[in-house]
Order: C-alpha cells, then sequence, then structure tokens
DNA sequence: TTGAAAGCGCTAACAA
DNA sequence: TTGTTAGCGCTTTCAA
C-alpha cells in the first residue's frame, strides 16, 4: 500500500487532479463550484488524503516552513517564544524550522545558508546580535522576515518588549523603598536589548530624581549566573549601592550568590529586581522581583507579524511592542537606614 | 538572477547532470573518476551551488530531516537533549524538525502525521508517554525510531539514562550522612522513568540495609515545582523522614519552598537530593545535590543511533545507556541525632 | 468552471 | 565510468 496521491482522489472523485487541487487550495485563484469542490473534500477525507508538502514545495516554490533562529535554546527566555511562535505557525499550516545559533554570527550565517536552501517562506530571527550582514541581506532581498527583541532596523517589522515600562516600575518601586543607590548589572553589549535595558536605567533613575552614577554599572560579559555573580561581586566591591538592577534573571542568580558569599542578605541588605520572569524566579529564595515579560506572546507576536508578511510582502513594516510588568515578590526590601556593606 | 541548479553545474564542468549529481553524492552507487569528480566538484564551488532538498528529496523519498519529539521544551531537561541531537544531525547533514507534544497523545499523534507528510527520514521520540498506539505503529512498519528515556520497547533503539547507578550513589551517600529514613517523591505514573526510579530509590535503600517503608514515598501529579511543593508537605507531614530524594530538579525546587514554609532548613533539618543536574542547580541556595544525567549526551546517543538506523534499518536494535553520576553540592548534611520535625 | 499539458530540481534505473 | 530517459507529486500556465 502506496501513499495517496491526488491523482488518487481526483480519480475517487471524478475529476481532473488539478480541479481536485484547486478544489483542495480555496484561497486560490480558479475558483471551483461548490459541488465539485464539496465532492473533492469528500473523496479527500474518506481516503485520509494529505498533501505532500514536497511535490507542493517543488512546484509551487513555497515550503509551508518558517526559520526560526535563537541565540541559545538553553537560554530559558527562549523555550517559551519558540513555543508561541510555534502555536501561531500551526494555526496557519505552517512549521517552524528551529536552529540556535550559540551567540555565533559565523553559525548563524551557516544556518540560515541552511534554511534557504530548504526554501523557507520566512524568517523569525531572533538572535540577539547586532545588526549583522547575513540578515541585512536577507532583508534587502525583499525575503520576509521578522526580528525578535533586536535593535530596530527600521525595514523589517520587529517585535520587542517594551523594558523601559518595567524597569521604570522597578525603579520606582526601588525608590519607594528608600533606595536611592540603584545599580545595574549590563549584559554584553552585543546583545541589542543590553543598550536598551540601560538606557531605560538611567532614564528611570533621573526620571525619579536620582542622578545616575557611573560607577553604579557594571557589565556582565554574558547572560548567565557565573558572569552575574562576577559582576555582582565588583559592584557591591565599590560600596554605594542598597539596590541592584540585574541584566535578566540569570544574572539576577548570580546575585544572589555574590550577596551571599559576602555575608549579606538579600533583601534585608541589598535589594534585587531581575528581568524576565523566567520560570524558576518565583521558586529562587528569596523569590525574585522581576520585571516581566511575557515570552510566549514575544513569539506569537512575531508569528503573526511573518504569516502576514508572507502573504504581502509588500505590507508596510510593523513594529510592535510588547508591554512589561514588574512583579514584586521578596527579594526587594526598605533601603537600610546605614548601608552595611561598605569595607 | 535565479537560483543555480544541477545543470548550471553540469554545464559549467562540462558533464551530464545524472553525473554531476552522482560526483556530489560520493557515498552513493555508481562511482564516478576522480578527474571528473574534481572537475564537478569545483565547478559546484565556485558556482556557490547548494543542492535544492526539495528536489532531491522528491526524487529520492529521503528528506534529510529528522523528526524530533519532546514532551515540553519548556522543561529544562529537554534543550540539552535537542542540542546534542541536533549536532550530531548536523555533522551527517540532517535537520531537526521539532515539535513539544504537551505531554498530551493526540497532539503527540498529530505532530507525527505532520511529520510523516514531510517525510522525515527517522524520528528521536523523547516525548515520555507509556507505550503508545501511534508510535508502536511507526516502529511496526519499519520506519527509524529511536526512544528517549521512554519505558524500552525490545522492538526499537532506544537512550536512557542509567538513573539506577546514581540514584544508589544518592543513597550511599545520604546512608554514609546518617540517614535512615529516605523519602522518595515520585512524578507522575504516566511518564516512563518515574517507575524506573521509583525502583531504582526502593533497590537502594535495600542495597543499603535499609527497608523501605510506604509511607515514605509521595506522588507529585507532575515534574514541576508546584507540584513537588505540595508532594513535599505530605511527606514532611507525616514526620518521618530527615532526607528527601526528589524525583527530578523542578520536584526538588519545590521542596525548598515547602521545607521553608515549614521553618525547617535545608541541609540541617532536611537533606535533599534532584535528578538531572538542570543549569540552574548550582545556583540554588543551599547549591542542590544531585544526581547529574549528561542531557547532551543522551541527544547525541539518540542521533547517532538514528543515523546508524537510518542508513540501515535492518541493523540490529541497540540499547544505549548513559551513565549518571551523583553531584554532591550544599543541600545534604549529616542526619540531625533527633528529627526535628514531627508535629 | 474545468481539463490538458508541462515542468519545478533532482536522481534512480537502465543503457552504453 | 558516463549518458539517457523518465518521473517523483504537485500546481500553474494555457486553452476550452
Amino acid at each position: 500500500m502506496d501513499r495517496l496521491t491526488i491523482k488518487d482522489v481526483a480519480r475517487a472523485a471524478g475529476v481532473h487532479p488539478a480541479t481536485a487541487s484547486r478544489a483542495l487550495n480555496p484561497l486560490l485563484p480558479g475558483r471551483i463550484s461548490a459541488e465539485t469542490t464539496a465532492r473533492v473534500v469528500q473523496a479527500a477525507t474518506e481516503l485520509g488524503y494529505v498533501v505532500d508538502p514536497v511535490g507542493r514545495s517543488l512546484r509551487s516554490r513555497r515550503s509551508g516552513t518558517v526559520g526560526v533562529l535563537v541565540p541559545d535554546l538553553l537560554n530559558p527566555f527562549y523555550p517559551p517564544v519558540v513555543r508561541g511562535v510555534q502555536d501561531v505557525l500551526r494555526d496557519h499550516g505552517l512549521e517552524a524550522l528551529l536552529a540556535s545559533t550559540d551567540n555565533d554570527v559565523r553559525r548563524e550565517s551557516d544556518l540560515l545558508e541552511v534554511f534557504r536552501a530548504r526554501r523557507c517562506d520566512g524568517y523569525v530571527i531572533a538572535s540577539a546580535g547586532r545588526p549583522d550582514a547575513p540578515v541585512a541581506a536577507l532583508v534587502g532581498e525583499g525575503v520576509p522576515v521578522v526580528l525578535v527583541n533586536r535593535l530596530t532596523e527600521a525595514t523589517a517589522p520587529s517585535v520587542t518588549s517594551d523594558d523601559a515600562r518595567g524597569i521604570g516600575q522597578a525603579v520606582d518601586h526601588l525608590r519607594g523603598l528608600g533606595h536611592t543607590a540603584i545599580g545595574h548589572l549590563a549584559g554584553p553589549t552585543a546583545v541589542s536589548v543590553t543598550a536598551v535595558r540601560e538606557q531605560a536605567y538611567r532614564a528611570a533613575l533621573r526620571g525619579a530624581g536620582i542622578t545616575p552614577r557611573r560607577s553604579w554599572v557594571v557589565r556582565a560579559g554574558q547572560y548567565t549566573a557565573a558572569a552575574g555573580r562576577l559582576a555582582c561581586h565588583k559592584l557591591l566591591d565599590r560600596g554605594e549601592v542598597t539596590a541592584v538592577l540585574a541584566g535578566n534573571d540569570l544574572i539576577a542568580v548570580g546575585c544572589y550568590a555574590a550577596i551571599a558569599e559576602r555575608g549579606l542578605r538579600c533583601p534585608q541588605d541589598v535589594s534585587l529586581v531581575g528581568i524576565n520572569d523566567m520560570p524558576l524566579a518565583e521558586w529562587l529564595r528569596p523569590a525574585l522581583t522581576t520585571v516581566a515579560i511575557d515570552q510566549a506572546e514575544l513569539g506569537r507576536q512575531a508569528a503573526r507579524l511573518i504569516v502576514d508578511r508572507i502573504a504581502d510582502p509588500a505590507a508596510a513594516v510593523e513594529h510592535v511592542s510588547v508591554t512589561t510588568e514588574l512583579v514584586v515578590r521578596e527579594s526587594t526590601a526598605p533601603a537600610r537606614p546605614a548601608a552595611r556593606s561598605s569595607a
């Protein structure tokens, strides 16, 4: 017993294969009578026919496939994004091809090559590099591309989280607790959200009537707990701040360790705020106060945009912003009258 | 400027397209002279030709694609597995199609349907359900399938982690610290590793000269921190155990919360051991003692097996076991002379 | 609205 | 070892 083809369906319905094909693709030009369509659809259903995407793809030059590129699948930020993308794509009969670039531009361009060979209809690119040549080339050729959480290039649609809003809330929250010396552990400069968050942090401080100092910002080499731990030690060595805004939750995780290693307590001695609200954030002790980003929503919006773009590559370039919200848990507390941290 | 085809390469090399095709696929029957091969390869390289997988797939009935099914991409256990799979597949010129079943058998069979339509050359199935119909059907049809961390069906190759080894080490470790009442928070019965771990736990206790009691085992409804917290409360309510072996690290995360909520301390009052050594395990406070499973290795081995199986579907069915190792951190300590836990 | 014919890019089968 | 031929399954012309 071999695989069913459109010919089998056509024969069963008593029509030409081309007619059957058209009946099963109702949106395409060349409409078929309701009767015929019904007959074909019934035949297809009864036989259990499913189109062969390979044959279709070869002829139609569409693959029903979207290439999804993330910088690091091991970072808990991305799986929910991917999930959101897949859910929406599936609703539109599209499949996601997923790959992780490991923050490597060379690898990114290799993977794009592979995707292109497979004739992806579009691309969702969340790899966090600054504007880079391969992606720019793609966009330049008019291939449908949606950027997620990347420095917005006006030429491609994008989805970003409105980090500034949540960071503003975080700073206000800390200010309300009496903190006036608030540090920031920024991520690596190679990642575009880093700059966004750092600027939002400075703006929020000013908005709260605090003049940010250079010495309050320490750069973590990566968005990892290990890098966060080191950076936090550096920041606390300076003995100025009573609260820390970590560049993301993984960096915050490193802060817990650094704070404890110095014999300090969170939140009594140092208040800590993360960004992302990753799955385990509420389970840390103390539970992490953090700027929640709805990652799945980022993914869903990205999928929506790419679906639109595939349907009409010439449509206006849309930029979507997903709102963020401070989630207050246990890692923030009123500032001590006198900071206990300095040497 | 259109896409390059094999005809372009053939023309440039002065040979027939079929010859060019063969030259670029050295493993296939019908060997080509070294000279010709060199000429073709050079032409292909110079022109920047890459085969069109769609055309190839239609003709050869191979897709260069492996369907990878995981139960839940949001569970930190799986991303490293996926990563391992992808790395090895890529070395063999194969791509992974990835999907998450959400522990839903219905969804699993839908996804397999999609994969089959795309003519995957093989399947790596890590969805954790007990032996189920769709997968059994696949195996029955002789389609290359590799099972990861599932109840071994002798008919399909499989990769499992040797949980018994690490669990044995964990129990010995606790015994050595003076614990004799060691509880276990088992996962849901629907997941096949649950039974494996529970049995290993009982066997290890007996091996350590301890008679396991029924009341020492509580079942968590899911492999999540929330379920672990509830189950841990139940276990501690019984006031018997001084140490807990959690069914996995997520369950262990819930235990931290439960222990703290009862005014107990880990590890002074209750020792805790997890299973998996997930990325954040070492960053929890206290750092989690856990049975490390090399998830990426699970993935790599699975990929190796599926590659072999695709090459020779009739080859002997191989079962690979990946070793586990106890990682001692800070969540385990000597048993207190008198347990402080009971009411 | 439907049918006829052609061909997407590639490689398997056969022939030389 | 290489060339010839044909066709994988589908959809898109073009014609009726």
